[in-house]
DNA sequence: TTGATGAATGAATGATCATTCATTCATTGC
DNA sequence: GCAATGAATGAATGATCATTCATTCATCAA
């Protein structure tokens, strides 16, 4: 059914390893991100990926495997993601971290696919110390930065403040406007989000947003 | 097995629906936080209640029904506490705001048990409109009586700033706070995400924090 | 062309789980 | 005491799903 035509090599039936592993985990998210986490099958994978039952189990091993794999692409994929903004970014920290926050809503990460499966992991992690620990990995590495930038601008600016809670309340509310955009109704959009963003940073920062 | 002494009368056999509804809502509750939503089972629910296979679809029809009537159960729970929290606090608009923020961080409120609940719903929200909507309402109600208050507070101390836009950040670090206790490691606790608000709300109401 | 290699298939298997329902039991009104 | 009522039970049922594996197929080296 799937095979296609065969002549005009539409399609490969074999493809290497590394390519069909991302292929399913892109169908993954798909899947994850229509369905949720515990609705997803193998069957709806591998259907959405164009392939057959079993294909799954021959790359992953288990369908927990394959979960795993996701969540440890799509961190990936944002640490990518906020590396490159940085290397792009001036030298200033007030530029670095509006670009680290511009990121953050962003049509590319802010997306309602994407963050359905984020926020379907993290309801998972509590009961599975896997997906905690990698969550928790991708945070530590993000907060750090964001707290050595706020350092950094709340001593080049001479602000008396505590950087630290500046920096981790930041990041924690960038993850709470995402759960509204996720959740919320139409009302607020990546603009406003982004915006209420800025809002605290020019109370925060005043000579600098 | 479960039936325990009878003479006694320790365990009465029959209760009432609405005892019923309650004993197998907070029996859901503890299973979740422990094994996670998908992975909880009707008769982990049972189990867990003391009672038998079948109790469940007695008193609530289908799995589905007890999981949306136990996301009914923390809202509610969650409505009640922020209602009283205002209640027993003084009239000024700040004192409000510190009583609801400091009731998010107490003991009752963001415990492990109860946050593992809400994101476990707030994960599974994207394929479940249903949730969504309750989750939805929720935010809705709470976020208005923020943004009033926080209104209040910039009119009366006479700040210039988007008291609405501090007003739903203020309500998102909540929520990415709690997310961070959850997921994170140890170095975030309570006591600290609290302060973490409180220190946003010094540098967007300096006089009053 | 042929044989060897390994990717891909999909029907079959077995495990897990929600739901049903015939039966048991406790309570209450008479 | 004696029905009558309805709460509670738990074995049985059937559906869903992850996983397996014998077989098919594509590719490539000789």
């Amino acid at each position: 059914m799937a095979t296609a035509v065969k002549s005009t090599g539409a399609k490969r039936r074999t493809a290497s390893k590394e390519v069909r592993r991302q292929q399913l985990i892109k169908a993954t998210i798909r899947c994850i991100s229509k369905r949720g986490l515990s609705e997803t099958t193998m069957a709806d994978v591998a259907r959405e990926a164009g392939l057959s039952q079993g294909i799954i189990n021959l790359h992953f091993q288990s369908k927990e495997k394959l979960l795993l794999e996701t969540l440890r692409f799509i961190a990936d994929d944002y640490k990518v993601a906020w590396e490159r903004a940085l290397g792009k970014a001036g030298p200033h920290a007030a530029d670095r971290i509006k670009a680290l926050v511009a990121l953050d809503f962003s049509s590319r990460i802010c997306e309602r696919k994407k963050l359905a499966v984020w926020f379907a992991f993290w309801g998972a992690a509590k009961s599975r110390p896997t997906y905690a620990r990698l969550c928790a990995e991708r945070d530590r590495q993000y907060d750090n930065k964001m707290v050595s930038l706020c350092r950094e601008l709340a001593e080049e600016g001479g602000y008396d403040l505590d950087a630290e809670a500046i920096a981790r309340g930041l990041s924690a509310m960038m993850e709470g406007l995402w759960l509204d955009v996720l959740v919320g109704h139409e009302d607020l959009d990546r603009e406003r989000a982004h915006q209420i963003c800025l809002k605290l940073l020019a109370t925060a920062f005043p000579h600098h947003f």
